[in-house]
DNA sequence: CACGCTATGTACGCTAGCGCCCCGACGCTT
DNA sequence: AAGCGTCGGGGCGCTAGCGTACATAGCGTG
């Protein structure tokens, strides 16, 4: 039973399920690692798996060309992957690259709509999460028109920071640029600001953040309001 | 029975849906008027009725404060205002703005959550419809950040259009300033290229489309990846 | 321990778009 | 017919960010 309670905390769409529904969640899943650099899902690909991070992360992509690309959302332990599913979709616009290496729960396409139907009370918590995430690809639209390099590389920091789970994270400017669809020199020139102001130390692909409280100061208020919205919409019960 | 007819072709939402499912929806839905520049939905506001437009539209805008604005999306004839609903939630972070006046089908929000449940083959369709919101929502995030105004503007007055279904649209610079996030200024140059190279004409809130075909020419690929998807996803039959 | 790769710093000219302002023109109202 | 409010055109200096390029500095490897 411990095992359940890990379960339970392992991830937190599936945090505070009837026990019911963990049973029914557990006996279908498998557990995988994912590895840093891995591509889960091309753009139109068919979805044949659903993922839930438990200490990894995957970056969302929307690609409108080979150059013109920009990370629209996360999914790592708050989320999942292949939330379309869910919708009667199966398959997703985004490019889908591990982040974050680590482990998540595995099930794939079939199990997975099975188990919502098995399941109400996640296939509920699922839709609040759709929710949460149309409502956080609105604000994206409008943060990455108006708010600078600086502010949003800040709000993007911390979010991964939340879903790393640790202070250091492993992040080249290169990898930042490609992520916030800006130039790397932008990156540079934001980081080094963000350094100088105490915030972060980075060095050779390894940003440290040093002072959170400060770095959510030098963010754009879109840090807070997905935070409030998740907190608010899918409580960890 | 010809206004059942009507009634599956007002709204392509609606469009084909059995008959059994179409004398439900008939039966607890009401018609109204919605008058230009009507506010439907102030941010965090509680969604009340659904509506499904037939002649009219709505503008969804992205509001971080008073200055930054932002539409990310329509609902006109080929969508519904409230489908957050569909997801067991009752409130929108959009500001809901009627840029079309018509008429639509309006629904309060107990009836329409009910008749979910009556109607599987709608429930169904709205799922896709969210679906299909989502990837638009994730593609202009990369489109408001990379494509021009001139090339943003050719867009929204194709989706405009097609909404509007008619080439006259009754639209102000200023206000259309306010959809793309932009000055008016910028709006002004963009509008005196279109009409320069014969695309479009305008006179003081008016505007007509001249050449369409050429207009989509001019607009970013967007526009027709949007279109693509939406008859992919909810064909009309 | 030297080499080479990768990550970062920096520079230069350029462009889109900004904020702000003023003007003229149109058209509705009185 | 006059007046006024609305709409569009245009100008000004400014800034953020672009594309490009090159230089330095760690680090791993041979």
């Amino acid at each position: 039973m411990t095992s359940m309670f890990h379960v339970a905390n392992a991830n937190q769409l599936l945090a505070g399920l009837p026990s019911f529904e963990q049973d029914a969640f557990i006996a279908v899943c498998e557990t995988v690692e994912l590895v840093f650099g891995e591509v889960l899902l091309q753009p139109t690909e068919t979805i044949n798996h659903v993922y839930f991070p438990i200490d990894s992360f995957i970056s969302l992509i929307s690609k409108l060309d080979s150059d013109d690309q920009i990370e629209v959302t996360m999914a790592g332990r708050e989320g999942m992957l292949g939330i379309s599913l869910v919708l009667g979709i199966d398959e997703s616009p985004l490019l889908a690259l591990v982040q974050g290496a680590g482990t998540a729960f595995r099930l794939n396409a079939v199990s997975f709509q099975a188990l919502l139907l098995k399941c109400p009370v996640l296939h509920q918590r699922l839709k609040h999460y759709i929710y949460v995430v149309m409502c956080q690809l609105a604000r994206s639209v409008a943060c990455n028109h108006f708010h600078r390099i600086e502010a949003r590389l800040a709000r993007w920091l911390l979010m991964t920071q939340d879903r790393a789970g640790c202070d250091q994270l492993h992040l080249t400017h290169e990898f930042l640029a490609m992520m916030l669809g800006v130039r790397r020199a932008g990156i540079t020139l934001a980081a080094i600001s963000l350094q100088t102001r105490g915030l972060i130390r980075y060095q050779r692909g390894e940003i440290t953040v040093l002072d959170r409280p400060g770095l959510i100061e030098a963010a754009c208020g879109c840090y807070n309001q997905d935070c409030a919205l998740y907190a608010r919409i899918l409580p960890v019960a």
